[in-house]
DNA sequence: TATGGACCTTCCCATGATTGGAAGGTCAAG
DNA sequence: CTTGACCTTCCAATCATGGGAAGGTCCATA
């Protein structure tokens, strides 16, 4: 058994964020000592560790219970696991589209600019334009 | 001159997001009529879609304060703005490189699941295994 | 001129994930 | 027995944004 710090470093998970997500219900409450520390078993540490992975994975929370809940349920299907992951896959590259077709406007940009003494910059010409800017403007950020 | 409602609608920036930007000094303070609405003009206006685009192009607040220093500077070279886009070019690359990471770690798992009725499931076996997963948790979220 | 509705004002609250700190209790080694 | 490293709870801040309440203003129309 180890105490919340143990079991922080052991998973990759903060102890602050461990309570955090204990007080969110994101995980069960941890056993507690006689004088009230928390305490944690490999399986707790375990779960710590999938959270972690999760979330470096780019899940929202929401979708970490959502695979927690389908860790813990023995007769789920694989298909429901897919399913979340593919979800996220395409989650994750609709925001690199995004940034993709920033960072494609930015470089154009950059490439039109002298970066010399002048102060003429087409950079903050076009930042501070008159169009409308509708295309990027519609993208959700 | 306009009120805060025409200018949000003239400029893509939301009335809310006008007051507080006025709030944390990134805008000067509007103008205001004698009985306290805040008046804009074009000026105003340009202003607010300066920012407005910066942030489509995913410069985070500090930096639109730099750029909108660097507007207001009649003087400044262009090398100064071309400087500070590179840099945001190089911080939508990085992040775009972090999450194509996560997308690639997270499709793997994805192709080798089944996804079919049975339970077992390498994505869950993955998330919640006892190896360290040194390598995806080094990444910085 | 009164009234209603669409606007404005300020103020507070919530988000999501995380970090920070203060005040106080506990544990273990010296 | 003291000291320092841990633990506990509670409260606050972050960043950019949205939501809403309570109250004042403006303008067109009845």
């Amino acid at each position: 058994m180890m105490n919340i710090g143990e079991a922080a470093a052991a998973s990759g998970v903060s102890a602050k964020m461990i309570r955090y997500y204990e007080e969110t219900g994101l995980i069960p409450p941890a056993g507690r000592t006689s004088s009230g520390y928390r305490t944690y078993g490999p399986k707790e540490v375990q779960i710590l560790r999938f959270v972690r992975r999760a979330r470096d994975l780019g899940f929202p929370m929401e979708k970490v219970a959502d695979l927690l809940a389908l860790w813990r349920d023995r007769s789920r299907a694989s298909a429901d696991v897919k399913h979340l992951a593919e979800a996220q896959v395409q989650a994750l590259e609709a925001r690199i589209r995004e940034m993709q077709e920033m960072k494609a406007a930015l470089q154009h940009l950059v490439h039109s600019c002298a970066g010399d003494q002048r102060p003429d910059c087409p950079i903050l010409d076009d930042l501070g334009g008159h169009m409308a800017s509708a295309g990027l403007s519609a993208m959700a950020r």
